[in-house]
DNA sequence: CGGGACTCCTGAGGGC
DNA sequence: TGCCCTCAGGAGTCCC
């Protein structure tokens, strides 16, 4: 699921719910996630408070008193859950409100937080990961150590851009998902900044003119920003009558549109699906050059 | 260096 | 209803 968008909007909703909050105890269904949850290291977090939530890049940081991070990535699937046992409400850290949480097979980490409280991880193909680490070197951890600016920062910009593909003979599409360059975008984003800023996802970025490149830094902060006030992007439809997904996906261009007509309404092309780096890339072939 | 193939895992959806 | 195939928002490794 989770590119940037859904992400921040996942860090501002488990914000307000469980900042401040102790950790009781942890139960483990099923930890056989990308990286396999050792329960050792989940007692080293019994007892301790979450004093603070961060994300960078697709990455979500818990900050725990006693100087421990809790480091996540939810992956393709990952998503969390929010019960209050006490008030009998029911949320969903992103995807949806419920207003009952029944049990699911995917609820793989259960963390019982203090007030009968409790924080649910729930991960269908088990590509997320948790890893526990101390504040002191968290920052070197080559999860995080190797991750360029975030899209959305002052850092990214026109002189940092042209100066990392000084020399690079990428396409476009492979460069703007390489988290080295800029951390955050995924497949959905990249796919839908290029159909605004007008360029083919294998343009070569040696072959870049420079308003191209203002072009596409321009719709990446944009689209980024607008994604995030609509509350990111939902997939794979989860149908519940009183459900609340992301608003983003109404506003797709490109992505899943194969076939589709060109929403530009000069032009008479219709989007194609190709392949790259093993993803598919949707555009335009007329309006994207 | 670049990119294609393949890997982890599970499920949804289409075609027949 | 079922089976078989393809594809999925991430990201790593191996190989050419």
């Amino acid at each position: 699921m989770p590119e940037l968008p859904e992400v921040e909007v996942v860090k501002k909703s488990l914000e307000s719910k469980i900042k401040n909050l102790v950790i009781k105890n942890v139960k483990i269904n099923d930890g056989n996630l990308r990286y396999k949850l050792k329960s050792k290291e989940l007692t080293k977090i019994c007892g301790l408070k979450i004093k603070k939530i961060e994300r960078r890049s697709k990455f979500l940081l818990f900050y725990l008193n006693k100087l421990f991070v809790i480091l996540i990535h939810l992956g393709m699937t990952g998503k969390f859950f929010f019960i209050d046992n006490k008030k009998k409400k029911y949320k969903t850290s992103f995807y949806y409100y419920l207003n009952e949480k029944k049990d699911d097979k995917h609820d793989r980490v259960i963390f019982n937080l203090q007030d009968e409280k409790k924080l649910i991880y729930n991960d269908v193909r088990k590509f997320g990961f948790f890893k526990f680490l101390n504040i002191k070197n968290h920052k070197n951890n080559f999860h995080l150590k190797s991750l360029g600016p975030e899209p959305l920062s002052a850092k990214f910009g026109y002189k940092y851009f042209t100066k990392y593909i000084e020399n690079k003979n990428k396409s476009i599409k492979n460069i703007l998902m390489d988290q080295k360059f800029v951390s955050g975008l995924g497949n959905i984003y990249v796919n839908e900044i290029l159909y605004f800023s007008k360029i083919k996802p294998t343009r070569n970025v040696g072959k870049l003119k420079n308003t191209e490149i203002r072009k596409i830094i321009f719709y990446i902060k944009k689209i980024l920003k607008k994604a995030i006030i609509e509350g990111g992007s939902s997939i794979k439809n989860f149908s519940s009558s009183d459900g609340k997904k992301g608003g983003f996906q109404e506003s797709f261009k490109v992505y899943g549109k194969k076939d589709k007509n060109c929403s530009n309404s000069d032009c008479s092309g219709k989007i194609v699906r190709a392949f790259l780096n093993n993803r598919s890339a949707f555009f335009c072939p007329k309006c994207q050059k």
